[in-house]
DNA sequence: ATAAATGATACCAATATGGTGTCTTTTGTC
DNA sequence: GACAAAAGACACCATATTGGTATCATTTAT
């Protein structure tokens, strides 16, 4: 049972690549350089994140990608919901009827609430928090 | 992008059903009639359920199954580990080398403890927070 | 013109999901 | 003992998702 697919991670980290070289394009050349990801499925991945406004793309030679937002506003939630779709924990619960002798239960409310604090805590985190500790 | 696919979430409603039955026996039967599920799932569903001594079953006529553990100590993460596998969210993040500019950093730290929290509160929701209401 | 770059898009293999079907075994009842 | 009512074991299957590849088109600096 996983919560991030490999795409949001690859997007993830991709994102942190870019932010950290500031204004500067950076290539796919050079991003498959730097993180240990096949060429093909960045690009892909890339193009997703260019489609959803988060990056800037510049054709031709000398060009490439940065970002279009500032990185403390692209949020991990963000990811999740581009690359896993909307962000529905509880889809299934209670989808068809309960036992007809259960008539209400605490369990759906509390699922509720935890899908409620997870989500904000996933839109607390952001790209902001890949640079932290960098050099 | 869903935390819980179909057969966790059979498998709490049809826990929650035995329960209410309290030491009776519930056939599968019985269980297709009062929650709609298809029978050859849902016994499916049971005999795992069955062989991770969740639940005690008798063969035969007048058979069925009954609960082997109390309600309150069946929580949501153990239905989750048990039909959708280990829990590990953040299995994919940092798999690789981040990129290199990037030494350290508060994304994974703060991605693990959003993890364990949540786990914490998975196993604080069992079955029976679904009879709470019973009437 | 050419090479370096992204855009669009189609395709594909492996795995997970959701479900079905069949045969076996056990056990209570007539 | 025969029979029916149950669960056990397990093989199979269709569809969707995941993770990835490949190809051709377009843009642009040199």
């Amino acid at each position: 049972m996983k919560l991030l697919t490999r795409d949001t991670d690859y997007a993830v980290r991709t994102l942190g690549c870019i932010a950290a070289a500031k204004e500067n394009t950076v290539t796919v050349t050079d991003l498959i350089k730097k993180l240990n990801m096949p060429k093909s499925f960045l690009r892909k991945i890339l193009q997703m994140l260019s489609n959803k406004k988060l990056l800037k793309s510049f054709k031709g030679t000398g060009g490439g990608f940065s970002l279009a937002v500032k990185p403390e506003e692209i949020t991990i939630f963000s990811m999740i919901e581009i690359f896993q779709g909307p962000f529905q924990l509880m889809e299934h619960v209670f989808r068809g009827k309960a036992c007809p002798e259960i008539k209400t239960c605490s369990l759906k409310e509390k699922m509720d609430r935890i899908e409620e604090e997870l989500i904000i805590k996933l839109k607390s985190i952001t790209i902001m928090d890949l640079l932290k500790g960098q050099k």
